[in-house]
Parts: C-alpha cells; structure tokens; sequence
RNA sequence: GUGGUCGUAGCUCAAUGGUAGAGCUCCAGAUUGUGGUUCUGGUUGUUGCGGGUUCGAGUCCCGUCGGCCACCCCA
C-alpha cells in the first residue's frame, strides 16, 4: 500500500524540517505580535465556491459527506478567517494580527513542488486598511525568510497593487464584470507570447504594454519600498505590477515571493482583501483585512537548494535531537541500579537513553555517540561508584551514585554556560 | 484533465532476449568493559502490477498503477 497520490509520509528526518520551519514561522510570527489560531479542515464548499473564485474551485478536493452536505477540504485559510472575524469580530480589539499554521488541500495532478497536501502559514492583518499595515505585513514575510539564511541574494518580493490596473480599467470605461478576466491576462503576460496577450486585450492592449513599458510607476508602491527603506528590508522588494495573483478576493497591494534565480514556484504570496468580510457576513460587518501565506514544500526545495540555508538546518536539528545522557550498563546485575537513576535524571528534565537489552560495552558507546550524548554514565563493578565519561573528552572520572544527580546537573550547567 | 518519459534490494544504480548483481545502509563477529577507521561474515527482490509475443522476458508489445517533466492552473 502506498499513500494517495500527492500525500506525503513524514518519516523522522521529514517530520524534524518540518518541525524546524513551524518553528521558524511561529517564532516570528510572535515577534510580529502575532497571535495564533485555526479553522476547521473541513468546510462547506460553498464558502470557496463564492468567494475564491471559479478556478479554485476546479482543484478543490471535494466531497458529499453522510449527511449528503457538500464538503471540501479547505485549499486555504482566507474564507474561514473572514467569517471567523464576522461572527466574532467584537470580542477583538482592532487591528487583529493573527497567525495560523495548517494543512491544505488541492485535487490537482501533482508536481514538483505542488501536492495535493501541504502545509502553510497564514498571517493576516484584519481591521486597519493604513499602507502602514502593508508594509508591517511584507517585513514580517521578508523577516521570516530571513530567519532561515535566506538573504536579498536569494528571494525577492515583488509587490504590485491592483488598484493601479482597475483604475486604468475604470478610466477606460471598461465594464467591472470583465475585471477578473483582464487582470488575469495581465498576470499571465509574462509567461505567455505577447501576441497572446495583445489579442487578449483588445483596445486595452497599447495602454497596458505603455504601462509595462515603462516599468508601472505606483505612488503607493513607492510608499512601501520607503517604508521597508525604513527598515532596511528594501533589498527585499521589486516593484512589479504585472503581480495580480489568480484569486478573486484581492482589492488592493499584492506580491509574491520568488527564489532569486527563478528556478521555482512562489514562496509565498498575499495581499489586501477588503470587501471579503463585508461579503461573508452578507453586509453586516465591513472590514478592511491582508494578509499572505508561505506553503511547506516549495520553501523546503529552496531550504535544500541553498547551502547557507540547509547548514543552519541540519545544525539545528542535530542540536535539537541530541540526547544529553547515555546509560551504559556494563554488568546486567547494575540494571535496577541504573534505571532507578535513569528515573532521577529523567525527572530533572535531562534526555535519557538506555539500552533496553543486555548489550556488549562497545556496542552501546557507539549507541551512545550515534544519538550524539555529552555524557555516558557506566553501571558496573564500580557500583556503588558511577564511571562518568565526558563523550567529547572522553576523560572519565568516578563518581558516588549518591550525588549523581547533581553531578550531571554541574556538569551541563558549566557547559551551558561556557 | 492532455502529452512525453521512467519504474530492478531500505537507498543510489548495473545486467548485447539466455541462471538478477555492485556500492552504501542495516545486522553479527574480530581473546570477557569503551566511541573513529579497517577487516570478516550475513539478511534483503513475485525486476510496480496484470496480460501477450518467445524455447526462454528485468529487457519486446498492450493495459494498469505510481514517479518525474511539459501543458493547464496556481491558494
């Protein structure tokens, strides 16, 4: 039996980078003063039908449940934030900044770097519509990269805003029901033939490449580059305003995050959804929100691609995952004197491994470099003294199992501080 | 969803249509209680699955499942 198709098994070596970006997201998410939260995996499909747009809708993975209710799993977090925030938007002071992390979903042919699974970190500014916010939320996703070694030389943002195209398209007297449409041409502009493109447009055709031209001049982008000018993140960013991003909810500034050397999919992308609230609570509550999501799998290809990246993570989990004392029992008569010890340094908080068959002497120091002890403590004829070994000096030393406890207490307390 | 390509041991890969192999990993040893290196030995396969052609198929053909790539699309 093999997982489904697109579903991924997270062996231990799996299971500890993905703990290491939760961690990362997390961390910095709270220094943002972030708070964190979640949803339902499991949602109406209307809530995406309407609001997300017809083409999500063609990859959601969805399903009639038992109670004959048409279900889907959520393919992003967007649509139950905003009627999460409609229902409960007075018990929060404004503005929220929440952070969730979970899984999602999509029935799509997979590929490098897009699964039917993954997981992803959603921050999301709600009730302040100040470019101020903008800027706070696209430093939180320059910060949060760079928390992985990920410098100005490895991804950029490139942020854009959506206003800047629908005034042009309002200027034109084009019809707002053709909107969608024509920001999605101008979205795929750059990966398609240009002629495409043109035909596409019609009489939009000579403004929009004058525009693009002439590289999209934007006060309000300008604003954001010197605020993160302020900052010092304006390395980070590229103003770009063929960004319009493919869902529908998105009134305003958007950007997507991009390996430098354009070799993979979007790290992360996000923007302004102002009117989407105001729609899932049917007029009732009216709020200005943005927010940006960072999925797992691509992020983890340009963690692997990038050596200074991939160092800082192995360290950090070969850190996290040593252990700090192993149990070498050298007389099988010292087993109960052992664990009974065993108990002590375990209660103290110490990480402590044994072996839980009899074992040969070598064999066990070995076990004991291999999940990377400081200590190894040796029950045997020295019983009822201790043969305390330094893993790292290998320098041994004998020590009344009485005081034990406290040995090994000074011993990582003067190498925590050295 | 469409097209192309690949599928051999836990991993990386060999095997002109003629008895399925190597390296690494793993396990056990190398004079009774010390980590690395080295040495010796050992385990592991319905060659993804199902049909067909052939005296004989890992190899050729068809189907199917899965991976990868492109298209589509991109939360």
């Amino acid at each position: 039996m093999q997982p489904l198709p697109g579903f991924r098994d997270f062996l231990p070596d799996d299971c500890a980078a993905r703990n290491y970006i939760f961690a990362r997201w997390r961390d910095v998410a709270r220094r943002y003063g972030f708070v964190e939260w979640d949803g339902p995996l499991l949602e109406p499909t209307d809530l995406y039908r309407k609001k997300s747009g017809a083409e999500i809708v063609d990859q959601l993975f969805n399903f009639i449940d038992k109670g004959e209710r048409e279900v889907a799993l959520r393919p992003e977090l967007t649509p139950t934030l905003a009627r999460v925030i409609a229902a409960h938007e007075r018990e929060f002071k404004k503005p929220l900044k929440w952070f969730s992390i979970g899984q999602f979903f999509r029935y799509e042919k997979q590929q490098r770097g897009r699964l039917r699974e993954h997981f992803q970190l959603n921050c999301d500014i709600v009730g302040e519509a100040a470019l101020a916010t903008d800027i706070e939320l696209i430093a939180l996703g320059i910060d949060i990269l760079r928390a992985f070694g990920f410098t100005e030389k490895d991804f950029v943002v490139r942020i854009s805003d959506r206003e800047f195209w629908t005034e042009l398209l309002r200027s034109k007297n084009v019809s707002t029901d053709r909107w969608d449409e024509l920001l999605q041409v101008i979205d795929k502009s750059e990966r398609e033939p240009r002629a495409k493109t043109i035909e596409k447009l019609g009489n939009l055709a000579d403004p929009v490449f004058a525009i693009l031209g002439e590289g999209g001049k934007s006060e309000k982008l300008e604003q954001i580059v010197d605020g993160l000018h302020t900052r010092g993140l304006s390395d980070y960013v590229d103003v770009d305003v063929r960004i319009v991003r493919g869902l529908a909810y998105y009134t305003g500034v958007v950007f997507e995050v991009f390996d430098r050397a354009g070799k993979l999919r979007a790290i992360a992308g996000g923007g302004r959804y102002d009117n989407l609230i105001e729609q899932l609570s049917d007029g009732a509550i009216s709020m200005p929100a943005l927010g940006f999501a960072m999925g797992d799998v691509v992020l983890g290809e340009l963690i692997n691609e990038t050596p200074r990246a991939r160092d800082a993570m192995k360290e950090t989990i070969a850190a996290e995952h040593k252990i700090d004392v192993y149990i070498v029992i050298a007389k099988e008569q010292r087993r109960a004197d052992a664990l009974a010890q065993i108990q002590q340094l375990r209660d103290r908080g110490y990480r402590v491994n044994y072996p839980l068959t009899a074992e040969k002497v070598g064999k066990q120091f070995q076990t004991a470099e291999d999940l990377g002890a400081s200590l190894a403590l040796l029950y045997g004829d020295e019983w009822p003294q201790v043969k305390v070994k330094n893993l790292a000096t290998r320098k041994e030393s004998l020590i009344a199992h009485q005081g034990l406890p406290d040995s090994v207490a000074k011993f990582f307390n003067v190498t925590a501080s050295a």
